[in-house]
DNA sequence: CCCCGGTTGGCAGTTTGCTGCCATAGTGAA
DNA sequence: TTCACTATGGCAGCAAACTGCCAACCGGGG
């Protein structure tokens, strides 16, 4: 790969493939993902003859919703990783070296499209950018510390939510005021990055969460 | 299984197995569904050894935004299968004969259960009610007609919905009055069965809409 | 005991979403 | 053209949801 190649990718697993002696090699790997289907594909350990020496990851606090997938955080934290959560909009991006970038593009016929770049000039501009929302992210276990208390009744909100009742029957379900309801989905609303209920409720589903 | 017996089943397959003779022996046929995930698992031609006379099936009018699933419902009914599409929110059910009930049952870790049901008293009760439904409901190819309008416009909504966006922006995006915008959202979401906007996400999202 | 930081929930005001009503405009049939 | 029917969108009133403010209510230190 050249190194002034934009270069065009359908799928991941052409992605893999035409990439994977870059991961082989890199020592420093940085990504972003708004949801845990990117990225987070297991891949054959051959991929990998060295550790990197630094992995940094940005998800967003939607993924803490789903046990499993926190679970998998935390695993790939105490290896070493740097994992941060960001409560902005953010593109499935991942950097390598500081010399190549993949940026996520749209879904076609089921297929994710993927950009494959080296330009330099290219990379540093998104590497700004990663580094600005990096600085703008928490620290996996400061954000986990604040959010586990909320994870206790999320999937009784969300039930109460995807059922379809109004807040008021909804608080009086739960035994809450209803301003305090209205706080909770307003707190899970922020966690899921959404910024009205319709999306929270696309969302939420996306995380299998109810 | 006897006449006046209730059994209780866990998961499709158990289900198919203990009554693949009586789905084989069935002259009539009545189902209903939410979603199109119920009932619409092929199943092995050998399982039927002659057409049953009478095919009914009610769905909820979801089903017709999926594209392969109406596709897939005309199908049927071109094949002599009654399909109607109904507005109200209805259990999943099946009925043999008029002799045999299945009833759909609350997902416990990940797999449905069902009750079977042979009492003839019980099959009478749930027997009328299946009627009732059927008279409430609308007549495919009836119900299509006036559906298609709707689906042209829907999937536009939906990526303004699931946007995120409010609606004077996303009517405004649309060309739309925001009088209109709103009915056809109202519109989508009696289409969904949704009584409220985050489950509307929900369903959505389930039929892979967005 | 008091003070403190944090949570709760009532109240009120604002925004957003919902719907009936109706004037208007377009379309097709008689 | 005239009539009937339908879609549109503005308007108004209402319902639901969001938010700031604040008083009340906890535990845990001092």
């Amino acid at each position: 790969m050249e190194a002034d190649t934009i270069a065009l990718v359908r799928g991941e697993e052409e992605l893999f493939a035409r990439t994977a002696h870059l991961f082989a090699a890199a020592s420093e790997i940085a990504c972003a993902a708004n949801d845990f289907s990117t990225w987070s594909r297991p891949r054959p350990a051959s991929f990998r003859n060295s550790a990197p020496s630094t992995i940094r990851k940005i998800y967003r606090p939607g993924v803490l919703l789903d046990p499993s997938a926190a679970e998998h955080l935390r695993e790939v934290a105490s290896h070493g990783a740097d994992v941060r959560i960001t409560l902005e909009e953010i593109n499935e991006t991942i950097i390598l070296d500081r010399r190549v970038v993949i940026l996520a593009g749209d879904v076609v016929d089921g297929v994710r499209g993927y950009s494959v770049l080296a330009s330099p000039s290219l990379v540093q501009g998104v590497m700004s950018l990663y580094e600005a929302a990096w600085r703008g992210s928490t620290e996996l276990a400061a954000y986990e510390a604040g959010f586990a208390e909320v994870r206790l009744l999320a999937p009784r909100i969300l039930d109460m939510l995807a059922s379809g009742c109004k807040d008021e029957t909804a608080a009086r379900e739960l035994n809450l005021g209803l301003r305090t309801y209205r706080r909770r989905v307003a707190e899970l609303m922020s966690a899921l990055g959404a910024t009205s209920r319709f999306q929270a409720g696309v969302r939420a589903r996306e995380l299998g969460l109810v």
